[in-house]
DNA sequence: GGATATTTCCTAACTATATTAGGTTGGGTT
DNA sequence: AACCCAACCTAATATAGTTAGGAAATATCC
């Protein structure tokens, strides 16, 4: 009985059953002991969770490196797509939970959120996006990604009718929108946007209704 | 003491503390009960988590509604934006707990998730984008703004810089990816796309190392 | 090789939570 | 006045996580 095991266990149960069935109690049976002996290896629940994250930060980071490797911009940017959604398919469950806790989590979790977060970073570079507009563009390819496969895995799309051409499609998107990215002052990148930039927002004042209360 | 009452106050428990906040033993403490009296109320912990999924769901769905009303196009779809961001601020908690179980929830849930889903792709209507085209673009749109409020709520960006400038620029590019989709065969919809449709991605393969086993 | 230290598992016990069963009470109805 | 039922209660049970402390196996050191 290692660490190692503990966390594949976890692994496993985790994927196959989403967070609910993730119990200390369910990885000790599965291994053959009792709960408390598993103390010896994690620090508790919260302890394999954190581990769990980790494993987690660490593949996603690996992947999109591997996936990147050789290519650059869009070549890049699809590469590193597909090899998320594989990722998320093979492994729904340790991908659900790198989603929450970056903020307030241990210093090594919030390690390896950095460290994926960098090499997102580096892919983006091979387009012409100003450097202070890079992070900018990054937070939205990300977020166009990320959200696209929360929202699979989470069955959002409800009647699961074409999702790969969807998915498809949400790539050119983010594609056609990095290679079009302005900055909002003048045009820097190459190519003029298609459409100008239209009226900035007007902040709009919302109301919350009578949730919460 | 009404089925409302609980629901409000496990909102705001929701809503102050996260997910793990919210236990029974609290909403009836908090309530001046005792956690059976609740059970008259509610069924049970996953029934209460069912009535606030679907007040989630229709809070967002008039919310989107209600921003989109008179606006159209990038009009609409900035309102939206910033009313949703509106949202998940004012009730991080409650935006959560919608994401996750659309799948295998029960029928009530599912159908104000398809209330949201369809008031979703109606505010898409006003672009130009092919009918078999919209349920694809929507699915977009609605997984770059997820997306990036997920992040955002959870800390995934990291240092906190110039996240109202990121979320400005994201909602740019959203409206520039509408504004010249494509259809995968050729130009289907006004202003032809800025940078041609690069070549289809090849399926690349994925190895899932050796998570979880 | 034998004494010792460390690892790894165990049982026992405690806490918190969700939940069921069944009792009490008081307001409103016939 | 008798009745009903809505809304609360206490008591009891099951499961999870966790701590304390002990026993056995394994590694380490002289």
């Amino acid at each position: 009985m290692t660490r190692a095991k503990v966390v594949d266990r976890a692994t496993r149960i985790l994927d196959a059953g989403g967070p609910d069935a993730l119990t200390l109690s369910r990885v000790a049976r599965e291994l053959g002991v009792r709960p408390p002996s598993l103390f010896d290896h994690i620090e508790g629940l919260p302890g394999l969770l954190r581990a769990l994250r980790i494993r987690s930060f660490e593949a996603q980071t690996e992947l999109l490196r591997a996936a990147a490797v050789g290519r650059s911009e869009d070549d890049a940017l699809r590469a590193v797509a597909l090899a998320y959604r594989g990722f998320t398919t093979a492994h729904p469950g340790l991908y659900r939970i790198s989603v929450r806790t970056y903020v307030g989590d241990a210093p090594e979790v919030q390690r390896a959120a950095g460290a994926l977060l960098s090499a997102f970073l580096e892919i983006l570079r091979g387009y012409a996006i100003a450097e202070d507009e890079l992070v900018h563009a990054a937070r939205f390819a990300r977020g166009a990604l990320h959200g696209f496969l929360t929202l699979e895995a989470e069955g959002g799309f409800g009647l699961a009718t074409n999702v790969d051409a969807s998915f498809e499609r949400t790539v050119d998107a983010i594609c056609r929108a990095l290679g079009t990215w302005t900055s909002p002052i003048g045009g820097w990148s190459s190519a003029s946007t298609a459409r100008g930039r239209p009226s900035r927002p007007r902040r709009a004042r919302m109301r919350s209704a009578e949730l919460g209360r």
